[in-house]
This record gives structure tokens, C-alpha cells and sequence, in this order.
DNA sequence: TGTACATCAGTGAACGCGCGTTCACTGATGTAC
DNA sequence: TGTACATCAGTGAACGCGCGTTCACTGATGTAC
């Protein structure tokens, strides 16, 4: 007759895997609440282990909670890799290399909106260095968000759909445009916002941006 | 031989205009560390008054927060006038309407730059409607954020430096583009990103989107 | 193959913290007579 | 003009909460002889 608390138990002494189960029942904590929810109090509660456990696996709070984030990282990297992997192929190399700019965006607003809790867990940046830690981050492809953006846009240049002498940098610009719609239609004024008109907008906005780097004519 | 401690002290036992001093020391510590800084006890000490006396102003901390979040908004109005304000004249009304439209977006990031803490702060939307809620943010013109930026598309369209059957939800796309640059630069991977880095970023993301706002040729 | 022992993952208890909120109160202020 | 009184802004003390982190510990595991 095991099971008489709702907690989880343990027959074994040892838990096995507890930096696995802390950083899953982490996860869980930031899909549900964002980062801030994740408590290590919490965590270890859901792992069924005493509070202090927890330092045998990591240093502190933030230790976990930035290995929740690099997860979540390579989550979104997943769900973009998703869209591109969806498309058929294509005849047209234009064409073709269009498709897989959108994609990366509809991935990446697609993720937000199916993840908000884990999508805002995957920008938190401690206090030091950030765009450093961007390895580790990455799909299954191996490649991080930013690094399918790059491609992409390296395939719009070489399409003719962009002007070679505006690419560099132009990462920052399209993730700003996108990261932007995401963070309000998740956190900010546009909550909520039923798919009806949330899709459009997502749609829209590709287009406009898509239409931004285009050569000049 | 008064202030014997760091504390404010007051000779009267009414304190005189509490809800204001409220106000404004949230409104600090949502300058120092966002909305999530504004401790109600934090807030009262500030006002050198007893914690509960808040609950005489406001009905509980996530009502003093949306107050102070209202006045934050209304100082990001007031940043995007200055501005438009510190525009000079212009002869030709398309080029006028362009530095307009222009004004409103650097505006909006010069003070998501300046005042992180409270742009944040800006952000905070509770739970419920959140368009709804526009009014009662405006600058001193009156205006919302919002607003300002209709009236610079308005006057795009007006100009002919817009199609008017993109005008439509035309604000959402791109508040969303400057939006996530803002956010990108004070809270994201590209936080404390020099000035030198950031200018022409904001340059290039404005001439992006103006371009992809244009008739199509 | 059996035993002694070091390792170290997890325990149990406690710490101090700051928070939001509620209670019954007190006493200065402004008004009505 | 002077006094009684209602109002209500602010007091003081306490509540229960959950948090991160530290301490000295225990006992299962795997290794060396």
C-alpha cells in the first residue's frame, strides 16, 4: 500500500536522476508561470526530495533557472525547425527560399503563443554576458534560433530578395519586428487576442518585413 | 534637533497628500527595477507612514502598481512629443509626415532606453482588458503612445507614403517592430548594447519598416 | 568472494527575510450648532 | 465665537506565507584489498 500522500515517493535511498527530474519539474514550473515561477522550494517538492537537495545538482536558484532557459532555447529552436521541416518542396529556389524565411517567423510566433510560460523563460538573461551563451541553445538540427534567422536570411540574399550590402546585421532587425508581436501578443496589450486576429497579424507582419529588405527596386 | 533617523518623518499626524506620495515612490522603484520592484511596504516606508496606511489610497498593491504603470505610459507619451517637438519646420509634407512617423518610433525607444525600469512599468497589464485601458495614459497633448503613432500613419497615408488599405491594424505591426527592439535591447540578448551599436540599429529598423509600409512600386 | 571503508546523494531542522493583508485602535481635522 | 462631535487618515501589532540557503547528519553505493 504505497502511495498514501500525493507526493511523489521513493523506494530507493538514492533518486536516481535527480538533476534530470529538477530540471524537468523546472520546465514545468516556467511553461506554467514564465521564469519567476520557478522555485527551487517547488521544484524540489515535485521531485519528491528534500529543498536542499537541489544543491547537490545545482549551485543556486539562478544556476537552475538558466538551465531551464537553455532548454527552453532549444525548444523554440525545435518548434522553428518544425515549420521549415513542413515545407514541400519547392521548384522555384526564390520561392523556395521565401517560404523558409516565413517559417522561421510562424515558428517562432507559433511557439510564443503555444508556450508563453517557457517562451518568456527562454529570454532570461541573468546579468552578465548574453548573446555568448547562444550555443548550447540549439534543435535538434543543432542550430539555435538565431542561427536558422541567419540562414535564412543568407537565402534571401542569395535569391536576390535582399541586398547583400543590408545583411549584416539585419538578424537584430527581423528578430526585433518578430520578437516584438510575440512579446505583446503573449505578456503585453494584445493578450489574448483570439487566433482569428492574431494570425492575420503574424501574417501581415512578415509580409511587411519581408517587403522592408527587399532590394530598392 | 530633528532627523535623528534616515527616515521621513512628518510633524503633522495627517501626512497631507499620502496617495501622491504613494504614486510616487512606486513610481521609483519601478524606475530602479520595473513593476515587480514596487513593494507596497517598500512604498510606505518610502512615504515614512505605516504599511497599512496605503490600503486608505488603494485597495490593494496590484491597484497602486496599475497606477503607477498608467503614469508610466503617460511618460512614454510624453517622450515620443518631445520628440516630435524638437522637429524643425518642414517645407514638403511627405518629408515632414516621414519625421514624424520617424520621431514617434525613436521617441518610443529613446525612453524604453533611458527609463527601462519604467517602460517596463508601462507594460504591466494585470489580468483583464488591456486596450481598453489606453486612455487616461496620455502625454500632456493628451495622447496615448498609441494614438501618436495612428497620426504618424495617418499622415503616411495622407502623404501617399502608404497604401490606405494597408492602414487598417497598421499601429499593431508596427509597435510590434519597435516594441521588440526595445525589449530585445534593455531586457533581452542585447541588453547594454552601446549606444553606438544601438543608434544605427534603431535607424535601420525605422528605414525597414517605412519600407515596408510603402506602395509596392 | 568477502569485508572495510570512503564517497557523496539526500535528510531534517532551522535561519532570517520581506512580503501582502487584517485587526482594533487613536487622535487631528473640519463641520454643525 | 465657542464647543460637541462625527469623520476618517494614519498607528501598532500581528497573521501566515513561501522563499533561498546553511548546518550537521545518515546511510546506500561502489571500490580497494
Amino acid at each position: 500500500m504505497p502511495e498514501r500522500s500525493g507526493k511523489p515517493t521513493r523506494d530507493t535511498y538514492r533518486h536516481g536522476n535527480l538533476h534530470h527530474a529538477l530540471l524537468e519539474a523546472g520546465t514545468e514550473l516556467a511553461r506554467a508561470g514564465g521564469p519567476d515561477a520557478i522555485a527551487l522550494r517547488e521544484v524540489t517538492r515535485r521531485a519528491g526530495v528534500a529543498p536542499n537537495a537541489a544543491y547537490r545538482h545545482f549551485p543556486n536558484r539562478d544556476a537552475l533557472v538558466q538551465a531551464v532557459s537553455l532548454q527552453a532555447m532549444a525548444e523554440l529552436a525545435r518548434a522553428m525547425e518544425e515549420d521549415l521541416a513542413a515545407l514541400g518542396p519547392a521548384d522555384d529556389p526564390a520561392r523556395a527560399a521565401r517560404a523558409r524565411f516565413r517559417a522561421v517567423g510562424t515558428g517562432y510566433l507559433r511557439f510564443a503563443r503555444a508556450e508563453p510560460g517557457l517562451f518568456r523563460a527562454a529570454f532570461y538573461v541573468p546579468d552578465d554576458m548574453a548573446l555568448a551563451q547562444a550555443a548550447a541553445s540549439a534543435g535538434q538540427g543543432g542550430l539555435t534560433p538565431f542561427q536558422l534567422l541567419g540562414i535564412a536570411l543568407d537565402d534571401l540574399v542569395a535569391c536576390g530578395l535582399m541586398p547583400s550590402e543590408r545583411r549584416p546585421g539585419a538578424e537584430f532587425l527581423v528578430w526585433s519586428c518578430v520578437h516584438g508581436l510575440a512579446v505583446l501578443l503573449i505578456d503585453g496589450p494584445l493578450r489574448g487576442l483570439p487566433d482569428e486576429f492574431a494570425a492575420p497579424a503574424v501574417h501581415d507582419l512578415i509580409d511587411l518585413i519581408e517587403k522592408g529588405l527587399r532590394p530598392d527596386a
